[in-house]
Parts: structure tokens; C-alpha cells; sequence
DNA sequence: ACTTAATAGTTAGACACCTAACAATAAGGT
DNA sequence: ACCTTATTGTTAGGTGTCTAACTATTAAGT
């Protein structure tokens, strides 16, 4: 097997890997990978971005934005806020119980990445991740 | 953002990317990425493997395979045949529709990679790969 | 021979996405 | 002012996973 079918089946394979063993570590917190990384997306963002702007920025499709709004309202994490200026827009604001289990997965996160990515060489993380960055840029083009 | 938590979310967001695309490109053929890597693992092996062997192989959990054999099954491209030794065990064979859509998607899939990976320099792919596969061998042992 | 532990596969419920189509609203063009 | 196009968000149906619990069967231990 060359290195190019190695490449894509290793992407698949750990990054759901990835996201699973996170995904364990966060159950606790009542919390997903990709719901933290929805919630943090919407924390950084000032003014509060609308779902279309966060579908973008996590790159999903709208339609599935939806769905993961619905869940983080009913959790109390976020909460749908209408545009004053554009009927269409609905603005995600963080509450304050998100803001807080935001920072606290921060760390946890931080804990995790820690633990798994110190035992790889730097120079090589830091080559792997402008690869993977720059092949989602490719995959935007075709 | 260091270059930890990049990596984490170029691997989830990439992977995602890389996966939606593969699979608008094979939808004419009436296939998904996961599925044509079920078929491809169980075509490579000899004998057939049991489900849990192909869960293994594709590092889903055992529960995650039976519905994705029950799709191929229903596609017509697998079928569950009992071990005449263990009546527990179940062997994924792949039929001859499922043979020949393996091999006509192994060249769209090749296409598909030499389109997109080969605008990566080669020696950046090696080392990504090996970090992806490394890091996939460190999760397993968390 | 019998009991206990392990294995294989299944079912149920949930999450995280996708595509396609739709309604309401805003923007752009004439 | 009116019509057409584009945008925003939603709904529906589907795929691909996960965890938890279960049943049937085999393996291991006594």
C-alpha cells in the first residue's frame, strides 16, 4: 500500500479515533468534541455570529448547524437570538453556563492533546498539521 | 492557536472534508467511502473475515458493522455467510457485484487522491502520514 | 458434567454529519 | 414599484458512527 492510500484510510481511521477517545474523556462534562468545538467557535466570535457564519467557520453545512444549535440550546450552553436588523438571522450567543464549561473543556483539551500529541516529535506535528491544513484548502478548490 | 490544537481540528475538519468529497464523487456509483473500505478490507482478506475481524480492521466498534453490512448486504454487495464450525460467527463475503464495484472505485478513489495529494510535497505526505498513523497507535493505548 | 467467563452478533437510542427541498426575507435589477 | 435572484434557516430522510444492554454460543475452570 503506497503512501497515498495510507494517507487517506490513517485520516479516517484516527480521526474518528481522535474524536472518540475525546469524546469518552468529555462524557462527563455532559460535552462532544464537536459541540465544545461549536461552542468555542461561537465564544471567540464578537460580535455573537449567526449560524450561517459558524457552519462556515467549523465547516459543515447550515442544515447541520441546525441540529447541533438545538442541542446546545436545550443543554443551556447557547441560545438563539434574533438579528434586530435581518428577519432571516438568528445570532448564537454563549450563555454564561456555556462560557464556563467552555473554559473548563479548554483545559481538559488541553490535558488530552497534551498527553497524546507530547510523544510525537514537534517538527513532525507541526509538518503533519500545515499538510492537513493545506489539503482541506485543496479539497475547498475542487 | 499553538500547533496542538490545529492539529486537532485540521484532523477533524479535514477528515470530514476529505470524506464528503470522496463520497459526492462516488455517489454515482451508489457508494460511500465507508463502505467501499468495508468492501476493500473484506475483499483483501481470505477467508472471509467474521464481522468482528472487519470491525477490527476498521477500528469501529463490533455494533457499528452490522448495519453497515446490512446496507451492503441489501445493495447486494456482501453477503453473511454462518461459520460451519461456530454458530456465533458470521464470515462477510463479498460477491461478485461487490467485487467489481470494489475494483471500479479503487481506480476512482486512486483518481481521486492523485488529483488531490499530488499537489503535496511528497516528503511532507510521508512524515503526515507516519504522524497520523503513530498518533492513531498512541489513542489505542490511552 | 456442570458452572462461570468470554465471545459474536444484535438491538435501541443517541450524536454528527450529509443532500435535497422548502418558506421567509433581503438584495439586486429594471 | 415590481419582479427576480440570493440568502438564511428549517425540515425530512439518510449514512456512519458511538455506548449500553441483551441473547446465543463457545471456551475455560472445577
Amino acid at each position: 500500500m503506497n503512501y497515498d492510500e495510507r494517507f487517506s484510510k490513517a485520516l479516517h481511521m484516527t480521526a474518528r479515533q481522535w474524536r472518540a477517545a475525546l469524546d469518552r474523556r468529555l462524557r462527563d462534562l455532559g460535552m462532544s468534541e464537536a459541540a465544545w468545538m461549536t461552542i468555542a467557535a461561537a465564544a471567540k466570535s464578537t460580535p455573537a455570529p449567526s449560524q450561517s457564519e459558524l457552519a462556515q467557520m467549523l465547516a459543515v453545512e447550515p442544515a447541520s448547524m441546525v441540529a447541533m444549535i438545538d442541542r446546545l440550546t436545550r443543554l443551556g450552553f447557547v441560545e438563539r437570538v434574533p438579528s434586530p436588523s435581518d428577519r432571516r438571522v438568528k445570532h448564537v450567543a454563549v450563555t454564561a453556563a456555556g462560557q464556563a464549561v467552555y473554559e473548563r473543556i479548554h483545559q481538559e483539551a488541553t490535558v488530552f492533546r497534551a498527553e497524546t500529541l507530547s510523544r510525537i516529535d514537534p517538527q513532525k506535528l507541526t509538518i503533519a498539521t500545515e499538510v492537513i491544513e493545506q489539503l482541506q484548502l485543496i479539497i475547498a478548490d475542487a
